[in-house]
RNA sequence: CGGAGCGUAGCACAGCUUGGUAGUGCGCCUGGUUUGGGACCAGGAGGUCGCAGGUUCAAAUCCUGUCGCUCCGACCA
C-alpha cells in the first residue's frame, strides 16, 4: 500500500465531518459504543478531560467555590416546576420508571417494580440542587452559597456526534445562590470571564463573549452568556455558559430567606458550565490532515521520546540516556507546571511509533538512537511543523530550550486560530450579502464558506426565526463589545448594536 | 418521525445481478531478516455472513418480516 500523503483521509476540505471523526479515532481518543450516542473515552481522550478539569477546577477554587456532590435521579415532579425549563428538556429526557428485573414467560428479563413516581435521569441540576440549597437557606447569613458539581448528565439527543453532541455527557455544572440581583449577575460574568480565560489561554481558543438572544436562552434564564468559538469548517461551537437564573429557580424550588430589613425573600441563582463538548471543539480548531494538534497546556504529555535501538548491543545506553532525559524535563516547568514526559519504549516499529504520536497530537517529539549517544545530541520533531522537519540539539541545550518552544507553539496556535477566526469574520450590512455569505456555491455538496457574519439586528425574533428557517444561520451571541447602534438590514428598523450569527454545531 | 445508504473476521471491504466448500487488505500470533521516512519474507490463529421466518436437494446470495448503524432532514442551553 502507498503510504498516503496526510496521515488523515478524507481531508479537513475533502470531507469535514469524516475528517473530524476519523481524527478522533485516529488519535484514539473515544469511540462509539453500542448505546447510540454514548461514547467510550478512551485513555488519551480522558486525559484531555482530566487536564481541563484539574485547571478548570482550580480556578473555580481561586473564585471561591466548593465542590459537592448531588444525585443522578430527579424526581418527575422536581422538573415541573418551572415552566420554560420543562419545556425545554421535556423531550430529551431519559425517564426511570422500575427498579427490579424479573424473568417472563419467554425467560427474558422484563421490568417490574414500577416507580410510584418516575425518575429523570439528569439533564442538568438546577431543580435538585435548588431543592438542597431551600433546605439548607433560612437567613442572609447562608449566602451565598457557591458550588460546583462534577458530574454526567443525559440529554436524549436525535442525532449525536462524537463529543460535540453525545447522550450522556461529562461536565461540571456550578451553582450559586445570591442575597441580590446585582451579585448574581456579578457572578454570572465573573465565571463567564473564567471560561474565556481558560479557552484563551490553556485551549489557545480565541472566542466571542456575549450574550444569547431570546430565543437561544437557557430554558428558566434571565439572561444567558456564552462564549462561542469559530472551527475550521468556520462554524460556531458553543464552548461554554453561564447563566443568571434571577429568582425564578429560587421561586420554584423555594429558597428564600429572612433579609438584613427582616423581609422574607427569594434567593437569585446562577448556573454555569463547561462540558466534554470542549475536547471537540479543541479537535476541530486546531487539527490538521495528519491529526490531532495539541495546544501544550492542555496536552496530557508535552514530550514524547522514542528511543532508538537498532542494535542489542546500544540498546540498554540508549534507553538509559531516554531516562535521563525525561528526568531532566520533568524537572523543569512550563507555564508554572511540570513538563509532562512520555518514553514510548514498545517494541514497534520506529516509524509506525512516530506517525502515532502524531496522530496523538503530542506537541515535541524527541528521537534518541546510538549515534545520538556519540554525538551527545538529540533529534527534534514538532507538531506544529512538517513530519520530516527535525531539529538536532545538543541534549543539555534541547531541555533548556523546552519551556521556550512549548511557549512558542502555544503562542502560535492561538494566534493562528485568532487570524483564521478573523479571516472569516465579515461586517456585513445588506440582506444580499448575508444571504450570499451563507449560501454554497455547491449546494449538493456544500464546500467549507461562511463563517461569522456581524451585522445589526433589530431585536425582532421573527427576523431570527426566519434566518434560521432560510439558512440554518442563528444569533450566537450579542456580543459586550461593540460598534453602537444602527440599522437592521432586515427590517430597516433601528438596531442597538451589532450581533455574531453563524452557522453553528 | 420522514428520505437515502449500509449490516460478511478486531478494522476496512469484496462476493449477491446468474443460489453450489467463506474471500481480500490491514491488524493480531510465531520464526527470521530489518529498524533515525508509516518494514519485508515465511508460517499461523480468527466467521452462527445482524436476527427470525420462507422458497430450495442446497441460501451470504432469492422472498417476507424485524432489529441496528451511518448520512441528510426534523429536533437540539
Amino acid at each position: 500500500m502507498p503510504a498516503p500523503t496526510t496521515a488523515i483521509q478524507p481531508t479537513r476540505h475533502e470531507d469535514f465531518p469524516e475528517w473530524y471523526q476519523q481524527v478522533i479515532a485516529a488519535a484514539d481518543l473515544a469511540e462509539n459504543s453500542e448505546v447510540r450516542g454514548c461514547m467510550v473515552i478512551k485513555p488519551w481522550g480522558f486525559g484531555l478531560w482530566e487536564r481541563m478539569q484539574q485547571t478548570l477546577d482550580r480556578m473555580f477554587k481561586q473564585t471561591g467555590h466548593e465542590n459537592a456532590y448531588f444525585p443522578l435521579f430527579i424526581p418527575l415532579s422536581y422538573l415541573e416546576k418551572e415552566a420554560a425549563h420543562v419545556e425545554g428538556f421535556a423531550k430529551e429526557c431519559a425517564v426511570v420508571t422500575h427498579h427490579r428485573l424479573e424473568a417472563g414467560p419467554d425467560g427474558k428479563l422484563m421490568p417490574a417494580g414500577e416507580l410510584t413516581e418516575p425518575l429523570v435521569v439528569r439533564p442538568t441540576s438546577e431543580t435538585i440542587i435548588g431543592a438542597a440549597y431551600a433546605r439548607w437557606v433560612q437567613s442572609y447569613r447562608d449566602l451565598p452559597i457557591l458550588i460546583n458539581q462534577w458530574a454526567n448528565v443525559v440529554r436524549w439527543e436525535m442525532r449525536p456526534r462524537l463529543f460535540l453532541r453525545t447522550a450522556e455527557f461529562l461536565w461540571q455544572e456550578g451553582h450559586t445562590a445570591h442575597e441580590t440581583a446585582a451579585e448574581a449577575r456579578e457572578e454570572t460574568e465573573r465565571m463567564l470571564a473564567v471560561y474565556e480565560r481558560f479557552a484563551r489561554e490553556f485551549l489557545a481558543l480565541p472566542v466571542l463573549t456575549g450574550e444569547k438572544s431570546e430565543s437561544e436562552r437557557f430554558p428558566g434564564a434571565d439572561r444567558t452568556l456564552c462564549i462561542e468559538a469559530m472551527v475550521q469548517d468556520r462554524k460556531a461551537v458553543q464552548a461554554g455558559t453561564s447563566h443568571d437564573l434571577g429568582q425564578n429557580f429560587a421561586k420554584a424550588a423555594g429558597i428564600k430567606f429572612l433579609g438584613r430589613d427582616n423581609q422574607e425573600a427569594f434567593a437569585y441563582t446562577t448556573s454555569w458550565g463547561v462540558s466534554t463538548r470542549l475536547i471537540g471543539t479543541l479537535v476541530m480548531a486546531h487539527s490538521d490532515d495528519d491529526g490531532l494538534v495539541l495546544p501544550p497546556r492542555i496536552a496530557p504529555a508535552q514530550v514524547v521520546i522514542l528511543p532508538v535501538t537498532p542494535k542489542e548491543d546500544t540498546r540498554t545506553a540508549v534507553l538509559e540516556a531516554c531516562d535521563r532525559l525525561a528526568a531532566e524535563l520533568e524537572s523543569r516547568e512550563f507555564a508554572g507546571e511540570r513538563i509532562r514526559v512520555r518514553i514510548d519504549k514498545r517494541d514497534r516499529q520506529g516509524g509506525a511509533k512516530t506517525w502515532e504520536w502524531i496522530k496523538k497530537g503530542v506537541p515535541i517529539r524527541v528521537e534518541i538512537g546510538p549515534r545520538d549517544l556519540a554525538s551527545g545530541t538529540v533529534l527534534t520533531a514538532r507538531r506544529d511543523l512538517a513530519p520530516k522537519e527535525k531539529t538536532s540539539y545538543a541534549a543539555t541545550e534541547f531541555a533548556e530550550k523546552v519551556p521556550s518552544i512549548l511557549a512558542e507553539m502555544q503562542e502560535n496556535l492561538y494566534q493562528r486560530a485568532l487570524a483564521f477566526r478573523e479571516a472569516h469574520t465579515r461586517k456585513i450590512d445588506t440582506r444580499e450579502e448575508f444571504y450570499a455569505f451563507f449560501t454554497p456555491a455547491r449546494p449538493d455538496k456544500p464546500e467549507i464558506h461562511g463563517g461569522f457574519a456581524w451585522t445589526h439586528w433589530c431585536g425582532d425574533p421573527a427576523v431570527e426565526e426566519q434566518i434560521k428557517a432560510d439558512l440554518k444561520v442563528t444569533i450566537r451571541c450579542l456580543p459586550f463589545e461593540h460598534d453602537g447602534p444602527g440599522t437592521c438590514p432586515f427590517t430597516g428598523k433601528p438596531s442597538p448594536q451589532r450581533v455574531f450569527w453563524a452557522k453553528s454545531y
